[in-house]
RNA sequence: CGGGGUGUAGCGCAGCCCGGCUAGCGCGCUUCGUUCGGGACGAAGAGGUCGUAGGUUCGAAUCCUAUCACCCCGACCA
C-alpha cells in the first residue's frame, strides 16, 4: 500500500480529549476517529488490526469446534422479555423509539432461540457458536476511548451440553482457546476467578491486563499467578500482638484528634495499637467495624459477612448512635453489633475511642472488654502484602477485563424453553456456557503494553503491515526506482508493506514510521544507495543496520521470522 | 445521576474577568520557488454564523438565561 494513497491522517499534537495512551495513539496513528461519546470509527489502518485480531480469535475458536454464526443486533424486545434481562439490564439497554425492537448488548437470548427451535436431541450436542460482532450498551459515562464504548466488538460464544461434565469440557477447550488467542496476540495477561454475579451461574474466570485505565482493582501475585479482584482478595499479615500482660483501661482526653495518623502521634504509639471504628447500618441497624490501624473496610466483603443492605453511617447519624462523632467512637461501651476483622482477634493494650467526644481509651482488651464481638476477615489488601499461596507478595493495581468465560447452567434454556429430550426421551434444559472477548480492548491494551514515546510498537501478527518502506527524497530516479522494485519484491513475497512515497521530509517520514509502528522499516536513501545499500530499523529494539541490496529480502524475511 | 472543567478554522490554543472598528497565533492545507537522513525555508493564499437558542445593549466571542455536546472525578458497570 502506498501512504500516499492510504487514508491515514496521523496527528502531530495530542487530541485534547484523549488520556489514556491507547487512545491517544489511535487517534494519532489515524487509526479511529470518534463520532460521538463511547462510538468511533475505525479508519483503514486501524480496521486492518480489528481484521488481523478477529481472524486470530477465528482460528482458535475454530479449532476447538466453534462454528461461526452472523446474528443480528436488532432484536425484538419480547425475547429479552423471557428472561428478564429488559429490566435487568434497564437504562444500559438501547430501546428503538419508532418500534418494539432494542440493540443487543450480548447475544444470550438470539443464541438460545436458535438453539430451542433445532436442538431438539442428545445427538445434536454438544455445539459451540460464536460470532464477532458489534454489540450496544448505553453506558452511563464512555470513556478510555475504545475501552468502554456505548458500540463496540464482541466475539461472544455460547455452548450447548447436555451435561455439566459436557459444559466443563466446553469451558476448558474455551479457557485454553483463550490463553492461545491472548498469547498469540502477543498481550501480557493474568485470570482471575471471579464470581459470576449478574449473570447467574456456576464458574467464571476473567482475563485481565494490568493498565491504569482499568476499572477493576486486582491483587497478583507474578509468582504463582494467584488473582483476585480486591473486593474478594486475602492476604498474609499478621495480627496484632498479645501482650503477655493487659492493663486495664483508662481515659485519656485527646482534644482535637480523630485520625489514627493524629491518635499515634499524640500518644506516640504505633497504629497496630490502635482499632479503628467504623459505623455501617445494615438493613437500618448500626454494626460497628473495627479495623487494625489504618487498614480499609472492605464493603463487598462486609456485606457477604452481614448479610442484606449496608451503607455507611452518615456524620448526622454517628453521634445518635455512638454518644460521639467519627474519631472518637470506639467498641468499650458501645451497644450495638461488634465486629472486628481478624488482625484483631486476642488483640490487648489497644487503644480506641470513648465514644465520647475528644477522649480514647487505652488498654482495652479484646476478650476482657468486648463481650459479644465476633470477627472476620473484611480488610482490603494492599500492595506488598504477602501472597496467600505462596511466599512472595502480592502487588494490587487496577486492570482491565479483557474476556469472560462463563458457565451459564441453565439459566437461559429454562427461562426460554431451550430443551432436548435425553437417550430415554426425557426432556432436560440444554446446559450453556458463554464466553466473551472484547475485540478494541485487546487492540487497545496491546498498544497500552506495546510503545513508547515516538508510538506504537506493533508485533508482526498484530501489525497492519510487517515492513514499513521509507523512501526518501523520491525526486532522485535512483530512490525511486529502487524503493518500486523492493515494494513489489517485499510484495510479491506476500509481505505486507507500507510504501512511504509522500512527497514530505525525512524527519517526517521517520517519525510517522515510529507512531505507525511497523515491525521492520526499511530505509531508502541516497547516500546508503551508492553502496548498493538500504538501511534496516527494527522498531521494538531501535536497533539499525547497513544491508545489501541484494540480500535485503532474506534480511528482512530473517527478521520477521 | 452528583461534583469539576471545556466548547473560538482540520488539530492545538489565545482573546472573555473589564463589551467597541476587519476575531488572532502555532501546526496543518493550497500555489510557486528553494530544500531533501529525524516533523525544512521564503513568498503568496484559502479557511471561522466564536456549540445552539433567546435576552441585555447603540454595539456581544466577551454580560445574563436556557439548552446541547465533550472531557475529568465519583456513583454505576453482564
Amino acid at each position: 500500500m502506498r501512504l500516499s494513497k492510504y487514508f491515514v491522517p496521523t496527528l502531530k499534537e495530542v487530541p485534547n480529549d484523549a488520556v489514556v495512551i491507547s487512545h491517544i495513539l489511535m487517534l494519532r496513528s489515524g487509526m479511529v476517529r470518534m463520532l460521538s461519546a463511547g462510538i468511533y470509527s475505525f479508519l483503514p489502518l486501524g480496521y486492518k488490526v480489528i481484521k488481523k485480531i478477529s481472524e486470530i480469535i477465528r482460528e482458535e475458536m475454530d479449532a476447538i469446534g466453534g462454528q461461526e454464526f452472523h446474528l443480528p443486533a436488532l432484536n425484538p424486545r419480547e425475547i429479552w422479555e423471557e428472561t428478564g434481562r429488559v429490566e435487568a439490564f434497564g437504562d444500559t439497554m438501547f430501546h428503538l423509539k419508532n418500534r418494539e425492537y432494542v440493540l443487543a448488548p450480548t447475544h444470550e437470548e438470539i443464541m438460545t432461540f436458535h438453539a430451542r427451535n433445532v436442538v431438539k436431541s442428545y445427538k445434536d450436542m454438544p455445539q459451540i457458536w460464536y460470532q464477532i460482532q458489534t454489540k450496544f450498551r448505553n453506558e452511563p459515562r464512555p470513556r478510555s476511548g475504545v475501552i468502554r464504548g456505548r458500540q463496540f466488538l464482541m466475539k461472544d460464544a455460547y455452548s450447548f451440553d447436555t451435561s455439566w461434565e459436557g459444559l466443563d469440557k466446553s469451558y476448558e477447550l474455551h479457557d485454553k482457546a483463550y490463553r492461545k488467542i491472548f498469547d498469540r496476540c502477543g498481550l501480557k495477561y493474568f485470570v482471575v476467578g471471579a464470581s459470576s454475579g449478574a449473570m447467574g451461574g456456576t464458574g467464571s474466570e476473567e482475563f485481565m491486563v494490568k493498565s491504569s485505565a482499568g476499572e477493576d482493582t486486582v491483587a497478583y501475585c507474578e509468582s504463582c499467578g494467584y488473582a483476585a479482584n480486591v473486593e474478594v482478595a486475602t492476604s498474609r499479615i499478621d495480627a496484632a500482638e498479645r501482650d503477655a500482660e493487659s492493663k486495664s483501661i483508662y481515659e485519656i482526653s485527646t482534644p482535637n484528634v480523630h485520625s489514627i495518623d493524629e491518635l499515634c502521634d499524640f500518644l506516640v504509639i504505633d497504629e497496630t495499637q490502635c482499632a479503628k471504628s467504623r459505623i455501617y447500618l445494615n438493613n437500618d441497624k448500626p454494626v460497628l467495624i473495627l479495623m487494625l490501624g489504618n487498614d480499609e473496610v472492605n464493603e463487598t466483603k462486609l456485606e457477604k459477612v452481614l448479610g442484606g443492605n449496608i451503607r455507611p453511617a452518615h456524620p448526622e447519624e454517628l453521634k445518635d448512635i455512638s454518644g460521639a462523632d467519627a474519631g472518637s467512637i470506639g467498641p468499650v461501651g458501645f451497644s450495638g453489633r461488634i465486629i472486628a476483622d481478624n488482625r484483631l482477634k486476642n488483640a490487648n493494650n489497644m487503644f480506641s475511642g470513648a465514644n465520647k467526644n475528644d477522649y480514647h481509651i487505652g488498654g482495652i482488651d479484646f476478650n476482657r472488654d468486648i463481650p459479644n464481638i465476633e470477627y472476620a476477615d473484611l480488610r482490603i489488601v494492599q500492595s506488598g502484602e504477602g501472597c496467600p499461596r505462596c511466599e512472595k507478595h502480592l502487588e494490587v493495581f487496577p486492570a482491565i477485563e479483557l474476556g469472560h468465560i462463563f458457565k451459564l447452567g441453565t439459566k437461559y434454556s429454562e427461562a426460554m424453553g431451550a430443551n432436548f429430550l435425553d437417550e430415554n426421551g426425557k426432556e432436560h434444559p440444554i446446559i450453556m456456557g458463554s464466553y466473551g472477548i472484547g475485540v478494541e480492548r485487546v487492540m487497545a491494551c496491546y498498544i497500552e503494553q506495546n510503545h513508547d514515546a515516538n508510538g506504537i510498537i506493533w508485533n508482526k501478527l498484530l501489525a497492519p503491515f510487517q515492513v514499513h518502506l521509507l523512501g526518501l527524497n523520491l525526486k532522485k530516479q535512483e530512490v525511486s526506482d529502487t524503493c518500486a522494485i523492493i515494494y513489489n519484491e517485499l510484495k510479491h513475497n506476500n509481505i505486507e508493506v507500507l510504501f512511504d512515497d509522500r512527497d514530505v521530509t525525512a524527519g517526517f517520514k521517520f517519525n510517522d514510521a515510529d507512531l505507525l509502528g511497523m515491525p521492520i522499516q526499511v530505509v531508502i536513501g541516497e547516500k546508503k544507495l551508492k553502496e548498493n545499500k538500504c538501511e534496516v530499523k527494527v522498531r521494538k529494539t531501535g536497533e539499525r543496520f547497513d544491508v545489501e541490496l541484494s540480500g535485503l529480502m532474506n534480511k528482512v524475511k530473517e527478521l520477521l521470522g
